[in-house]
DNA sequence: AATGAATGAGCCTTCATTCAT
DNA sequence: GATGAATGAAGGCTCATTCAT
């Protein structure tokens, strides 16, 4: 089912590649693998086969940070008044789209490049829904909020908080909950 | 002041050259000043010395949708009630953003490659202030919210908007529409 | 014979484009004439009339240099002592190709744009022919130098000079003398 | 310390780019990597790999000659009579320019494209100070000739060799020695 | 399994020259 | 005569991917 375990070296290098990979997402630098694989002083060919397309090593240097997100979900589901529970996990979410730059392209794109990625995701979204719909059963959260504006919802945040070019990342995570607060408190004063 | 007017048959390549690009930005396609220049049959020169970089062909291509959006501030400055008048600007706003795939590049670009549309944007941003400042003086609006919030929360609604890439254009403005109303109303339910 | 007079109009222009010229020169710009046009805001294709190719503007740049080089000949033939003749030419030579850097592509140039051109190189030879043949004559100088080694001689003195790229132009012109001064008298101490 | 051994196909690769640099160097054409690549039918991209640089190439394709000069140098400083040997290596340096097309410029050149040709350089004027030195000592020259005459006086008489367009490299490396022993032995006759 | 050399399509940009206005 | 817009060939260079070693 899972991997064959690899040859030590291998995973040695695959652990190289991820690393200089991270630097390069925290960098802001764009991820090719031709040049991940220079920096790594690792054949190209090699990071290929580890990796077929940039998507699947930035997926997998985001796993970390979708999974912690994943037991904060998890977490949050242990939590008993289901408006804090949702807000928990939403701030959350905030917070690691905007600590870890590989996660929000991880979020935002269509498609996945590796099955476990696409796992995460659903059981994330799983989580989610789970909270809302504990959330409109107590009646703490506006009735149109669907299951499948989760994604939109926290990317446009943490799109919207990574306009400010200027900041620093966390300058930019402060800003990221800011909007997360005005998203559930409303902009309107009637 | 302006450009000196332009000779018959420049200024119907420059209008050759904003329509096929035009027809790029539509259907999503990257503008690249020479696949422009080919498509149109006409010398890759001409289209440079028109457009020096795709981002001032793009803000060309994107300069009516930015106009009419300034025309409808404007309108929104007439409005007697605060609220209504910054309502009013946000949805028009929005929906020149899903409307029009040229603006949100524009609107997101930290710097502008003409005058013309840094002045624009500018505009846009006063009289938005101005709503924004009656809303607060009305007490009708957070008054966390400043100025400097307009381009990102924009631009994060119509990001959350596009991520649905299966929704076609019009879907995605209603989408967009209602994540808009979402933001002013708050998603909390006290 | 010559050419017709210019219309009032048209000797400005060409005015204007051999100073803008004069100026890329000196400056050690290429000579391009689309690139001058811009500069003196006159159409390229006026430029081009005047100017068929960078090498005839080249010249004409260089031709008041060239003429000066040529009274200065003359009046080195009036001199009566043949090796000062010689001498004080072969110094006026050096010190008009270093000065003006419009010359020594003109007179490295196997050919010429414009006849004028052709003809003052070639007085310059005869004039230059006539000092040697004094010089010959009176057993001042080696019996192998020949009228066919002046332009050689002089331009790669001057090539020499203007290796050492880091000097000004002034510099250049007096290490060019001492190089001239090095051949006169040779290397050698026996 | 040296770069590491090629692989034997690269190895091959980059000795064809050399030959079919040769040639065009040879035939006077301008070095273009890209037209190069053509030439020797292989990717532009690998041309580009062995030489980042039109001249990182002539530096490499002037090598030998450079080399063969230097060992010259090596030799003449083995000979006994300063003039003699002084005179010697003037004349193999003028042999070398003029005999292979690549290297004038490799020596005009102000900044090396290759370390080790800017080594070879600076050994060559080593190499001349020493000679130069000793031919001071023993007073056979003009004490105003310095070491960093060196690379002007040569280049220059090369120059002058090669304004002689119609003549073939023989006959202008004849020519040249000429021009050397003119500048050794000195115009004047007094 | 690992390597890294090779590929060549394809992008960007410039320039000399022509020609319609 | 003057203008300057248009041309398009051509050069420089990069990049993702493959494949021989």
């Amino acid at each position: 089912m899972s991997t064959p375990p690899l040859r030590k070296d291998a995973a040695q290098n695959r652990q190289r590649i991820i690393e200089v990979a991270r630097r390069y997402v925290d960098d802001g630098r764009l991820l090719q693998l031709n040049d991940v694989a220079r920096t790594a002083s690792i054949g190209v060919a090699t990071v290929y086969r580890h990796f077929p397309t940039p998507e699947a090593l930035l997926e997998t240097v985001a796993l970390p940070a979708v999974e912690k997100l994943l037991r904060r979900a998890e977490r949050a589901l242990a939590e008993d008044d289901p408006w804090t529970a949702l807000r928990d996990f939403l701030a959350a979410a905030i917070e690691v789209l905007l600590t870890d730059p590989a996660v929000p392209p991880v979020f935002a794109a269509g498609t996945d490049a590796l099955e476990h990625t696409g796992d995460l995701k659903r059981r994330l979204v799983t989580a989610f829904a789970e909270l809302l719909a504990r959330a409109h059963a107590a009646g703490v959260i506006d009735s149109g909020v669907a299951e499948s504006d989760m994604t939109p919802l926290l990317c446009g945040i943490a799109y919207a908080a990574n306009i400010q070019s200027a900041l620093d990342p966390t300058e930019r995570a402060t800003l990221g909950l800011r909007y997360l607060d005005l998203l559930l408190t409303g902009l309107h004063r009637p």
